[in-house]
DNA sequence: CCGGACGTGTTCGCACTGCGAACATTTCAC
DNA sequence: GTGAAATGTTCGCAGTGCGAACACGTCCGG
């Protein structure tokens, strides 16, 4: 067995730390990161060696260039539903100014694969891509529930038990699971209003892309803002057509893929 | 002076390779690194503890998951020039289906900056953003340089001569660099023949954006599908309506910007 | 059938890397 | 003018991370 190299793990919460909340001095990383503040200088340097974090020495700030998507720009192109899921996120971001994430169902939550988020001059955050959320308390979990049959939906639920700590009461609640259910059936979509974080928002979509539900489509915005009702009201259509572009091109690659194999 | 982390600089090669070719197995990421063999396993098991990386045991390979998007996915939003052109960049693609490129003048050659190559069915490579090209050789620099009042192009090229080793002796040639302008110029559009990799092609156009150039835009094509000239008489309406798009949405976004400051 | 080329996975002793307490200095609020 | 909170640097030592070496499976050509 291989023990592991603290080195490179806090390295990568450095960056992670710097990706999340942007430019930053010492102070604070080492805070966030809970690591010695030496420590983080030698990493930084380190980082700023090899040309991927930059330093403004005027304010005595480190930011991320755009070298680290050296890192992970290769990464999508192996994700079909991603492929198809972003260019026509763009054109819902054209249409509603919002943005909107686009999510999978992996390991007892969901797992975010694309964002508008850097897009939108509505957005509150940085980073999104990567991120989880609860598959019982998002608008994104519970719309992907909701589309799901039944046997799938168990298995689901039971991963989120023995994996989601913080989800598993609510996933073992049978009348909790059952008012989403019939509520995300009856309205048409899910909604979360401050769920992840409070003052935001969210209404979602799943895309059923045939077999077994292929994701979803979030919206997000300001509780403040407007209601999830009124959301659903101005902004549902163009979700919907969104949600058809993605299916759309979904089975395009499909077929594309199939020619090849 | 702080003394630079090799562990850390290490690991981040080992993302960088994984980018760049896909799941691969040890050897392979050892050779390609430099590393020691067993050094890789450990800083490859750092990584799947940390989550940035899958193993696929029965093929024995180590592969990226779309975790490592956490690390990047903040820069762009900062970037307004990015945040213009990739939407533009999407609607290209959908009616040309080549990839294309939009890339910025940095430290003596074109630093790339988005990209629809994940996204082409037509796409050699995995990942581009973040790379550079050549300014004097590539399609994407020339129509640059072309584009840039003469005292910046000065300007320009001296920093190429001091910078960049391999292109020094091209950017310093009076004669070559004429011929580039001239031809630019007189064609509309600036092109490479298996420029920066054998069998590709390009060709490009500045985003002039008002005061010094912002930047430019590429499409990649295969040599052997056609000539830059035939590409030009194709696709360069597509291209022209692209760049207006991003000088577009790069005005909007300034002035977006102004009223908040 | 056997050698050797090439792959995977693991062990372990030691050197040197990376650690962080401690110190010097500046900035700023009150 | 004084204290609280930054930034930036030094340096001796613990222990992390290193990689040579070992064990094993598989494929291929002679």
């Amino acid at each position: 067995m291989h023990r592991s190299v603290r080195a490179l793990s806090r390295g990568l919460a450095l960056i992670n730390e710097l990706n999340a909340s942007g430019p930053s001095n010492v102070v604070q990383l080492a805070r966030r990161t809970g690591l010695n503040r030496t420590t983080c200088y030698r990493l930084l340097d380190t980082l700023r060696e090899d040309g991927y974090v930059t330093f403004d020495e005027t304010n005595a700030l480190f930011g991320l260039t755009p070298q680290v998507r050296t890192l992970s720009e290769g990464v999508s192109s192996r994700d079909l539903s991603s492929q198809a899921a972003l260019p026509a996120m763009f054109g819902l971001l054209d249409e509603v100014s919002w943005p909107s994430d686009f999510g999978v169902f992996e390991l007892g939550s969901v797992l975010i694969r694309e964002s508008t988020h850097p897009f939108s001059p509505f957005s509150v955050h940085r980073s999104m891509v990567g991120r989880r959320r609860s598959l019982v308390r998002s608008a994104l979990g519970k719309t992907i529930l909701a589309a799901s049959a039944p046997a799938l939906r168990r298995e689901m639920l039971d991963l989120t038990v023995s994996l989601v700590e913080e989800d598993a009461a609510l996933a073992k609640d049978r009348r909790f699971v059952d008012d989403i259910l019939s509520q995300t059936k009856k309205d048409g979509y899910a909604s979360s209003v401050g769920g992840s974080e409070a003052g935001i928002s969210a209404i979602a979509l799943a895309i059923p892309g045939g077999g077994p539900v292929l994701g979803s489509l979030n919206l997000i915005f300001f509780s403040s803002s407007m209601t999830p009702e009124l959301a659903a009201k101005k902004y549902l259509p163009s979700m919907r057509a969104a949600v058809k572009e993605i299916e759309r091109r979904w089975s395009a690659a499909n077929k594309a893929r199939g020619k090849l194999a």
